[in-house]
DNA sequence: CCCAACATGTAGCTAATGCTACATTTTGGC
DNA sequence: GCCAAAATGTAGCATTAGCTACATGTTGGG
């Protein structure tokens, strides 16, 4: 559509640059819900109940602010609980588990692939799985099927 | 020390998690930071001058937001600004800007490479660059050299 | 040169995420 | 079966980042 891509006016690149810098804005938003929804997916996993001390723990955090994280959880249609009776996913909440939990394998695989070492792969990905559209996962994948593995 | 890695104990895996979440968080609490020092430091070339309005028109929010922000890079040390004569970088604010900007085009070079669209590469760098440790951007420029080159 | 338009700044609201201090509920050991 | 310890929850504070409404400063056109 253009070969005036570099003449384009001050004010509609700052529209670009905006809208660029609002969609990191709500990325960053959602990332801790993503956290949140990911962690009570694995605890239900592996000891078949999410207690709100034991995602505490998990994320570093004081008891008290995971459960008011968890209200907003339940407030937004991603988790449900009882008082004393643990944390449990709705439909959406485990649907957004599910694609968290492949995103987060999906960036963790691709770092190591690129020669990061495993500990700081694990660490990068905690940060950058928010942020990666379809398309850069889509190329992040494409890219670990093309290359030789090393060992496994 | 240890033989028995994979049978950590529970608590000591919980740690290593709270860790890493702890270092995202942190990661995310700089992010916005960065955000303002590198549009500051475009601005200043381009413009020679940094003012609050366009600061905020670039970032998508109300000037209130920016004048407000743009106190705490002051308290910060990052910045310095008198009242209605724009906004300035320390050197502390210059060598941030100066590391932003390279971390950026490092991340936009590298996902173009891998086969991203430019205009999806520059959105997810937006959100990604705040979260790639030294080692992964190392990768990144590692990978980049090595890459053959399509056009240019 | 003055006044209207624009830029800048202040005040005060909301919401999210963290915290500590304290209260209440569960639960397991004796 | 009771009681203490652990888990859970409530209240209230701080900080950050967003907003709107309003006040003040700067500046350029007539």
């Amino acid at each position: 559509m253009n070969l005036r891509e570099d003449v384009a006016p001050a004010a509609e690149r700052d529209l670009d640059e905006a809208a660029r810098h609002a969609s990191a804005r709500s990325a960053r938003a959602g990332a801790l819900t993503e956290d949140y929804v990911e962690i009570i997916a694995d605890l239900l996993e592996s000891d078949g109940e999410a207690r709100p001390t034991d995602i505490a723990r998990r994320l570093g955090v004081a008891h008290t602010t995971a459960i008011k994280t968890i209200a907003r959880l339940k407030r937004d249609g991603l988790a449900h609980a009882k008082p004393y009776r643990g944390v449990f996913l709705t439909e959406a909440g485990q649907a957004m588990a599910r694609r968290v939990r492949a995103r987060h394998q999906t960036v963790v695989a691709f770092l190591r692939t690129i020669g990061v070492r495993p500990e700081v792969a694990e660490i990068d990905a905690e940060g950058i799985e928010h942020y990666v559209s379809e398309e850069t996962l889509s190329a992040f994948e494409r890219f670990i099927a093309s290359a030789p593995r090393d060992s496994d």
